[in-house]
DNA sequence: AGAGACTTGCTGAATACTCATTCAATATCT
DNA sequence: AGATATTGAATGAGTATTCAGCAAGTCTCT
């Protein structure tokens, strides 16, 4: 009986902390699937990699997180490292999804793609101090961790990919000097520099940063972008 | 007098490995000063960051880099805590050397002063693998560690600032229709972004990167530079 | 429908291990 | 003969991992 008591004390810190899924998935007790159990260490782990970095992070930090015993880790993935990975490859996944529907969602031309990939990358739901520390506690470790570095490179590269596709397209529409792949560097750079520079703090937000960097697009293509948007040439995007 | 054997044998070892420093530096023995040594330890740290990750960096891996024993560090500096902020002020005392130099060496125009801060980032010196690394390792802990913040931040924001005055001045003489303090912030960002994306491999080349930087710069400032260098207008640098 | 047997998710104390730190002993220098 | 730098074994704190046991749910048989 007191122990039933405990268990929803536990439930109840879990929903205010770590995850603010809909009711659908706390079912409370044992009922919740082991998908969803291992969905909730992972956002306790992000939390405690945003809060702690990732040295720091120990299970017991994830476990309490979670309002779950100490053992649980273990039991749900193997070690403390694949913790890790595993979370590292849902934050890899959800960020890829969203620049894919931000690319169904833009219109034809590839000045409405460029745009909304931009503006995807500075958007509420991806771009969290707390997403944003915990990429970065993953950089941090990547150089020596042949793993995290091919579940970072490996959307990386596809993406940047895309941006290439882009720059070409302007440019060939556009007649620009620049090279299109350097400029697609460049601009992928630079989208990782602001993250960068928004995790660390100084003031800079998301909407600066959004607005600095449609400068720059406005810059450098300046035949196809005015600041509010993709001027309205071949097919209007947003 | 196995004992003195054995102590050079580990000079001999750390003059390979962690410093390339000049003969003055490395005296047999006990002779070293205590800011050689500091030094030294210093230099191990930055390996052991490069090569392990953050997370991984033990004394002991340090110690054994250097050569020495494994209380050293704890002599030396008073903790592993403190060993860490000292690299990383070595670091920060490093690049802000670096890029006065370069704005020393600078002519008087701002077109040639940005063009020689954005080549000085990608300078043998300072663009080291193992440095990026060590650099990045430092971010990734940066967010939950105000030390670091403070030690980062504080150089970079100074950086910033030169980056912002420049921009104006080019804007003035240009009639660009940017807001120069948001390029100015591009910029940055983008050489960060160019840093770490070097650090993660990838086929990345400091060429490559100071190549894509120039395009930007031209793309962004047509008035003031072609791919060789600022035009000849007001004063001419480099 | 209800009692027991079985399954499965979970717990938390015990274990084993890593690593920062200490310090008495030692080597080297002046 | 000091003074100083260095060593490396011992200590102890912290933490990942293990695992025997427990409890909530599910199935089965009468």
């Amino acid at each position: 009986m007191t122990v039933v008591l405990r268990r929803n004390e536990k439930e109840v810190a879990v929903r205010m902390s770590a995850s603010q899924q809909a009711a659908e998935l706390d079912k409370k007790g044992r009922k919740a699937s082991k998908e969803t159990r291992q969905q909730q260490l992972i956002e306790a782990t992000i939390d405690s990699l945003a809060k702690r970095g990732y040295a720091e992070t120990t299970l017991a930090d994830v476990a309490d997180g979670a309002g779950l015993s100490r053992g649980i880790v273990n039991f749900h993935f193997e070690s403390k490292e694949k913790l890790l990975v595993a979370t590292l490859q849902y934050m890899a996944e959800e960020y890829s999804q969203h620049w894919h529907q931000a690319l169904e969602r833009a219109g034809e031309s590839a000045a409405a793609r460029l745009w909304s990939l931009v503006a995807a990358d500075f958007d509420r739901k991806i771009c969290t101090k707390r997403k944003l520390a915990a990429w970065c506690a993953f950089w941090g470790e990547a150089k020596s961790r042949p793993t995290y570095q091919v579940l970072c490179g490996a959307n990386d590269k596809h993406y940047q990919e895309i941006f290439i596709g882009l720059c070409r397209e302007l440019k060939e529409e556009g007649r620009y000097g620049f090279d299109p792949d350097a400029m697609a560097l460049c601009l992928c750079a630079m989208l990782e520099g602001l993250w960068l520079r928004l995790m660390m703090g100084e003031g800079l937000t998301r909407e600066k940063a959004l607005a600095a960097s449609i400068d720059f697009i406005v810059s450098v293509f300046p035949a196809h972008f005015n600041h509010s948007g993709p001027r309205e040439n071949g097919s209007g995007g947003r």
